[in-house]
DNA sequence: CAAAAAGACGTAAACGTTTACTCAATCATT
DNA sequence: AATGATTGAGTAAACGTTTACGTCTTTTTG
């Protein structure tokens, strides 16, 4: 068994009290006295039991962290910012991968309550009624990240969707387009599917583009499906000459579906992505996308969170900075 | 604050030793009073903490899992196996992004220790001495996926890396390629490095072919080291008709490089990529590899953890089967 | 029908900490 | 020299469970 700190304070001749105060630097004890017990500390190899602390403390200094899904490169970068401020701050993290299914939601909510989590972070996903409630219910700091609330009032951090991607489909226009496409996320999504539609709409309003329904083309955000709609597009709209993608996997789909037809990027098609994963680096040519600072997202969101665990303060929502990173995959069609 | 067990006793007029048995259902209690407390457990929300359970039955049903970066598609993958069976057997884990760095490890171990995890799973890196100490003095389970210890008898699950790798170099020489070059991971690496090269060597001896040491060039595992490096090879070894690289990552950016350099994939240089990340399917033209069952390592990597945990008793490694997915990046020079 | 067994609980200790309270000894202050 | 502060501790309660043990009642058994 490993020694507890009564067994330090055995061997040290003190109380376990004084060895409390040491281990949690509080004064209380002669320099003598810690130098003992430190040696003894060294000797035993003695941990404190942090689950023992917890109880007491009613603070465990553990965070959970849902997502859809954890293996997408998207979540795993948010959970990598995430991971670090928290380890930063001595934090751990709980991932929980909800598949987007509402009863896992719901378990995994549970048992990050009854592992009595300071706090939850919960990403890109829709935060049903009954989600909230059971948080709101266990008084748990919670924070969204890539994702809102449209009922309550839960601190966010995102993107601005809809600015995005307006400029988005701005710069495609900019460069001359004008048979202009968009592949989006689900219809349903209200968060990072709607918005990034109406704001592509907005775009080719504003720029008194006519827009035909057969170029708006709805999917999930990855590959396979992408690659399903993208032919879509490309079936229903053959004179497209520039694709807005959802998500950088969609783009990668599109830029995949493109070459497989004989069409080439930029050349006859150009392709703007969303998210600029690391993906977007690797395709051939290299993506043009609106990126998303999602390492950067990951880790204010753990920020807010943890500011919330320890002052009890909500300190707002934050809109991050996207900006459009200029590769390869866009061509102008001016002069 | 949220209501004890202590609450849900007193309110049921039964003895907290009563409730704490119906929750666990053991026996000792009639239906009656069995009904009774469960409606106030459902009236009050109650919900058992797991703190104070764990340091009872010194078992927190949490493990703790390291990786390099988390946010690899490769790591995220392994994560998700384990997720996902950890969770179906009730247990959270703990997310530890170590960047191959022995203090933040180190740190990490201490930390997982303290919180009393039940076991741990360190993926894919060098298990150091120290770390195999600490973890040892602990008295905490162990399990190693996409690693192994060279001096410590510690269960991993893995894939055959010499073999596969040979398997993979085979398949060129198959192909009719005698130029081969290999894009490695790093040299120091002795488990994913140095196997793989054995292999490539080992096959290229078998069938007769001369090396020549400028076709075989080392980097680390990721895109940006692959361009630098495959750029290298190119260069020095401009003959070159295949190319085999220890990572996707890798053969996805001696696709890119080709390209850029003009270089047709698979028409004059054929690739082979080693993982199967979702990434291979994305690449234009779609990546062939070697496929590592990463999902399904993780899951085993679990699974035996779990078993460890639970029974204590150690059930041994495993090699887990290889394969490789055939897409469109090697062309038969045969006639 | 008495004795034994089973059933239905309650009591209290234990898990490993933190912390409020107590107390004696030392020290500074008037 | 008496008083009050300060220092350096120890004692014990508390955190929310589980569980060994005890007790009383009811049922079974020979």
């Amino acid at each position: 068994m490993n020694p507890t700190i009564k067994d330090v304070a055995r061997r040290a001749n003190v109380s376990i009290a004084t060895v409390s105060r040491i281990l949690n630097n509080l004064p209380g004890y002669s320099e003598e006295t810690r130098k003992k017990v430190l040696q003894v500390i060294n000797e035993t190899g003695y941990q404190p039991n942090a689950i023992a602390r917890g109880l007491i403390n009613k603070r465990t200094r553990t965070i959970g962290v849902l997502f859809p899904t954890v293996s997408s490169m998207f979540s795993s970068e948010i959970l990598d910012g995430i991971e670090q401020f928290a380890h930063n701050h001595d934090y751990s993290v709980i991932v929980c991968n909800t598949d987007a299914d509402g009863k896992r939601t719901l378990k995994y909510l549970q048992v990050l309550g009854e592992k009595q989590v300071d706090g939850i972070i919960f990403s890109s996903g829709n935060l049903k009624d009954e989600y909230y409630q059971t948080i709101k219910s266990m008084a748990i700091p919670l924070v969204l990240v890539s994702t809102i609330s449209q009922r309550f009032s839960v601190p966010y951090v995102k993107v601005d969707d809809r600015l995005a991607s307006y400029q988005a489909t701005e710069y495609l226009i900019k460069k001359g387009h004008k048979q202009i496409g968009m592949i989006s996320g689900t219809k349903e999504d209200l968060i990072a599917g709607v918005p990034r539609v109406e704001g592509f709409l907005q775009a080719l309003n504003d720029y008194g583009i006519p827009h035909r329904s057969e170029c708006l083309v709805y999917g999930g955000f990855d590959f396979n499906s992408g690659c399903k709609v993208v032919k879509e597009l490309l079936r229903n709209a053959p004179d497209t000459t520039a694709v807005f993608a959802a998500s950088d996997e969609m783009a990668a789909a599109t830029i995949s579906v493109a070459s497989k037809q004989g069409i080439r990027v930029p050349e006859q098609l150009s392709v703007i992505g969303y998210d600029n994963l690391k993906l977007a680096q690797m395709t051939v040519p290299p993506l043009t996308t609106v990126e998303q600072p999602l390492f950067e997202m990951g880790r204010i969101a753990a920020e807010q969170l943890l500011t919330m665990i320890e002052t009890g303060k909500d300190t707002g929502s934050r809109i991050v900075p996207h900006s459009i990173i200029e590769r390869k995959t866009v061509r102008s069609l001016l002069e």
